[in-house]
RNA sequence: CGGGGAGUGGCGCAGCGGUAGCGCACAGCCUUUGGGUGGCUGAGGUCGUGGGUUCAAAUCCCACCUCCCCGACCA
């Protein structure tokens, strides 16, 4: 040990840390322009975890998948005031293409509500068309000003959910329901991140949406990521875009939509809200390597005993890797699964294996168990479990430590330089939050006392949680 | 766009007028293998770009470009 740290400790820089992790555990690259990123192998698998639990859910929730075009006609985004209005900064516009000026510009779609809109202008007619529940996985662009790997990177990879439906009432309940059974879901039992879910204030609204809802969570910084957003659009983009229906007493009427996603940006929102000095530590729930048998020297029956151990862990599911690479010393290959963050570790060697033993680690604990060879298997599955619900738990006793009632606005700025403060939103209203703006902190979200989510801004004794955000 | 910082082998850096270096990583050999083992050998760089000063520029001067960090924007 106490060789040079591998890592930037968290303490010295937070950001240089996570640059660190990004490199060193082979999750992603710069691309040659600006702001773009290639996602490695590992992060890859990570990411495929991740969204076939989101899409499961998706699923569950009754939408469906399809797939709209990456170009969108420049005209569609201008449809919709606020939309044009927030969106067009960000926009990558094609203006040639063939060897020729288009008459028309195409932009690089920033986000879909106005494609879509069309579309289901087209698909509804009646009340019994209705609700639409659509949703796509896509590749979206943003030209944002200040890039960073996974958290906001100029093109990233997310499912974006349109939906249309007859009243205002059953999209607001679908919008509602995508947030706590889709997102907060995903996020508190897959990923281990327990999430604030809320209301935003206007200020922090969607481009064209009526409501924000919202699922923030606590990095190891104390700054705030929103990890998926759900909005009410009211008839915005119905009226934009002409999606319209007769109701069952034959009056035309337009519909209602929402439209809700989640990003690669969980990535980035994963690794810092469990990463430690050694690394990554990925929830077992969506770790693409969730144990991997180590082989420390390769004598007597150790490699037939580590085979033995991996097999039996695969034959009970568990995504196994067998570590054999013994002409690679064994403190750099533990080095490294610390840096890849994988739940646990089952170190095979001839020296426990003459006493009848293999060594566990867990990545979410510092010390190792000696287990008898017969209990390995049943311990390293249970363990799972155990890095799971430790890392879950962990990181909500991080915010809660992190987090402060509070009375004022300059109480609220002190307690935002480390984690969020919660404040009556009466104390604070829209003054306070220009206030807090000048020290670059924002109302993440509002909640009711009981910490459910608000139907309106208006209602009374609701909370505000405060904080810095990436 | 405002404020800081930096551009030199893949990565991290030193050198700051006189023939391009170090650490890590990489390749080969030996040694080691239970927490980044040690040694020898080797490969790899038009010193961000353009111009200027000088006998001589990575080094000094001018201009430009790019990247990183802190903010405004944001999944």
């Amino acid at each position: 040990m106490a060789k040079a740290p591998v890592l930037t400790p968290q303490s010295e820089d937070f950001p240089r840390w996570y640059q660190d992790v990004v490199a060193k555990a082979e999750l992603a690259d710069n691309g040659p322009v600006r702001g773009t990123m290639v996602i490695r192998p590992y992060a890859w698998a990570l990411w495929e975890h991740m969204q076939a639990a989101v899409d499961r859910r998706i699923k569950a929730a009754g939408a469906e998948n399809a797939y709209f075009p990456l170009f969108i006609p420049e005209s569609y985004l201008r449809r919709e005031a606020q939309h044009v209005e927030g969106f067009s900064p960000e926009l990558a516009v094609v203006t040639h293409a063939g060897g020729k000026e288009l008459e028309e510009p195409i932009v690089v779609r920033p986000t879909s509500e106005t494609v879509i809109g069309e579309y289901m202008a087209k698909w509804i007619q009646s009340y019994r068309d209705l609700p639409l529940l659509l949703n796509q996985w896509a590749n979206v662009v943003r030209w944002e000003l200040r890039p960073r790997v996974f958290l906001r990177t100029t093109e990233f990879l997310w499912q974006e959910g349109h939906t249309a439906h007859a009243t205002a009432e059953d999209a607001s309940a679908y919008a509602l329901r995508i947030l706590h059974d889709v997102y907060a879901d995903f996020m508190e039992t897959q990923l281990a991140m327990p999430v604030l879910r809320g209301r935003k204030t206007r200020r922090e609204r969607f481009a064209g949406a009526v409501n924000t809802l919202t699922c923030e969570a606590m990095m190891g910084d104390g700054k705030s990521l929103q990890m998926g957003t759900s909005h009410e659009l009211g008839q915005n983009f119905a009226k934009a875009f002409d999606i319209v229906y007769s109701d069952d007493a034959g009056q035309q009427q337009h519909a209602w939509t929402t439209s809700w996603g989640a990003s690669t940006r969980m990535v980035g929102g994963l690794i810092m809200c469990h990463g430690d000095d050694a690394g990554l530590r990925v929830p077992p729930a969506v770790a693409p390597i969730q144990v991997v048998v180590l082989l420390i020297r390769d004598e007597g029956d150790a490699r037939a005993e580590a085979q033995r151990i991996a097999g039996a862990l695969t034959d009970r599911g568990v995504r196994v890797r067998l570590d054999d690479r013994v002409d690679t010393g064994f403190g750099r290959r533990a080095v490294d699964w610390e840096l890849k963050g994988v739940p646990v570790r089952v170190e095979v060697g001839p020296r426990d294996l003459a006493e009848g033993n293999v060594t566990v680690a867990r990545r979410d604990q510092p010390d190792k168990a000696t287990l008898p060879l017969a209990a390995v298997v049943d311990h390293a599955a249970a363990a799972l479990d155990e890095v799971q619900a430790g890392l879950f738990a962990r990181a909500l006793a991080h915010r809660e430590s992190r987090s402060a009632d509070v009375k004022t606005v300059e109480e609220a700025v002190e307690a935002a330089r480390t984690g969020f403060a919660r404040i009556p939103y009466a104390a604070l209203g829209e003054e306070g939050e220009n206030r807090l703006a000048s020290d670059a902190i924002t109302v993440r979200c509002l909640q009711r006392p009981d910490g459910s989510v608000p139907d309106a801004d208006d209602e009374p004794d609701l909370v505000a949680w405060v904080g810095r955000s990436y």
